[in-house]
DNA sequence: CTGAAAGCGCTTACAG
DNA sequence: CTGAAAGCGCTTACAG
């Protein structure tokens, strides 16, 4: 780290004429449970702050087993959300005397096994994981080896694992139901494809409101491919137009952004032409000219949640209030989706 | 980590009837140079991957002195700016190898010196800083210390360390001078309340250009204090509305977004009433109805060339191009700075 | 009250 | 070609 090599506790106790676990006892708090004489223990003390003394932590780590990291596996830590998400989870680790180690996976499998590799290699005590889609055996694998793991946004139903998540189901049917109360009918999802749960149980919030609303004929799901967001994107809100849905439900924040950006480039009104409800909150909701209505999840709570699950797991305290945290999401409504106009006797 | 503990070299070692010495000399690829046999080789191999052996890092660093771990210093990683740097931080590191610990330091001095001394007794190998205002001193004992040392988007002009940051005088600089081509005159500056460089150059730029345009007696720059931005910058945002201020020039992206919240509370449009232009790209810019001009800097590059530097110093490679890297910013003209009106024989 | 010794998992001179 | 030994810095039984 330095020129001069950073003092140990061998250098310590060289200076003082004690031994090494002398010293150690003394820096660890032990001392009164050692019985450490008075004097002793500040003449250590004195040496340890003059001789600019900090304990060595890869030293401690392979010699208690415990690193004090928490390694972290997002899609993306420049995408919005997930960067709120680990400034929550960063400060909470540090509360509790974790740092963590972040990484993206970019949704994709191979780097969420190697990523996860790479951190357990590391020595991480825990692991705070957003599973993409087909990870389903390689978080298995680490719960069979009983590695401490909590998942967040998403998890796997099956998987006798811990977890911090939305109500997604809830989500969706606060926001459809939102849009049926207001008088639309032909309501459109746009969602990506995969077979996570969270996106399956976003649409089933959706298909059921529908469906108890008796508009199951409009139930209309696309599905995106994040590998060309924008284009594809593109071709949806075309389709939608011609076939004039009315109101239209974005799943991510990713996809509401950029199905804003469609809106704009077809020079489509929100909410004249298509009412808009996107997910997750952001600033480009609140300042167009029709501040959009969204899900709103408490991403402080859901980060705050993974980080006690897995402190509890790594030292058995008992942070978290349960086994799993299913947040309750909220729908903040504004101009994107205003009552519509029916005119009577017409559907 | 598990349950049943991880194999180690020694296990290996023990099912094979080999010392440990061999099994790691053939684990780090440095069989040749020892003339092991290639049927050791493939025996050693083979008994790894069927043991699902991986080296314990943390014995490695132990061993080694290095931990392959880059600690880094942001104000947030949730502010899009930073989480964008981090991102790319996180990416190249990866690419070479490191491992990226994160944290967020709120602008605040003694969070940084706590921070950078976690990071130091972690054992990370190199630091990546966003230096905040006052935290000289912390820096320039890093560099006493011999710690591989990068700042990233400021730095300390007086003190000989490395950095990657934007040309910031040129930043405003073209930035002034496109405003004053577009006919405005009355150009007001909205900053923040800092010492560092990052900010008095871009100020430097702004005056510069003011002066040069004769157009001194209009230099007005308003310096907001962070720990309520919303408020403080309604305060000047209807200061500038009074003294008819023609054009803002907002010196961060954070402080462009809260301009917009503000101007859009006032009910003030941009252009027609004020002409706008912001710092670095956000989406916001974008899907207003008057796409927002703003500087745009290479944080790719930046970030990039940051992690260069430090393993550079790290492990003594040339990956970087220089001591220091300076990169160039870029004017994305949009809609919210246009040609001015000026009748003629009046001002 | 205090010290000598072992050991966490690894790598690297040093022998043979 | 291969093994025994030392040591990275620390902590914790074990002696005394």
């Amino acid at each position: 780290m330095s020129s001069e090599k950073r003092t140990s506790i061998k250098d310590l106790a060289a200076a003082l004429g004690v031994s090494t676990s002398l010293v150690s006892i003394v820096l660890n708090g032990k001392a009164k449970q050692y019985r450490i004489s008075e004097e002793m223990v500040k003449r250590v003390k004195a040496a340890a702050k003059e001789m600019n003394y900090s304990p060595n932590l890869v030293a401690q780590n392979l010699r208690g087993g415990k690193s004090q990291l928490i390694g972290v596996v997002v899609t993306d830590i420049s995408n919005p959300f997930y960067s709120s998400i680990s400034r929550i989870i960063e400060d909470r680790a540090n509360e509790l005397d974790y740092n963590v180690l972040f990484s993206s996976s970019d949704e994709n499998l191979e780097n969420t096994e190697r990523l996860i590799k790479v951190l357990v290699n590391k020595g991480v005590d825990g692991l705070i994981v957003v599973p993409c889609d087909g990870s389903r055996e390689a978080i298995a694998e680490l719960i069979d080896n009983d590695v401490p793991l909590v998942l967040v946004d998403r998890n796997f139903p099956d998987l006798k694992v811990k977890y911090s998540c939305l109500d997604n189901f809830k989500a969706t049917k606060l926001a459809t139901q939102h849009l049926v109360d207001q008088g639309y009918k032909k309501i459109s999802v746009i969602s990506y494809e995969t077979q996570m749960n969270h996106i399956l149980e976003r649409v089933s919030g959706y298909t059921d409101t529908m469906r108890k609303a008796r508009l199951e004929q409009h139930i209309d799901v696309s599905r995106i491919n994040l590998s060309n967001p924008r284009s594809e994107m593109r071709e949806v809100m075309e389709r939608l137009s011609k076939q004039n849905t009315e109101a239209v439900l974005c799943l991510t924040n990713m996809l509401s952004i950029n199905g804003i950006y469609c809106l704009k480039e077809m020079k489509k009104k929100i909410p004249e032409d298509i009412a808009f409800l996107g997910f997750n909150r952001s600033d480009v909701f609140n300042l167009l000219d029709y501040p959009v209505t969204y899900i709103k999840q408490p991403f402080e709570k859901i980060a705050n949640e993974a980080v006690n699950m897995v402190v509890d797991m790594i030292t058995g305290s008992t942070y978290a209030a349960d086994e799993v945290f299913v947040a309750e999401p909220e729908l903040v409504i504004q101009s994107s989706t205003p009552k519509k106009y029916v005119s009577a006797g017409y559907d």
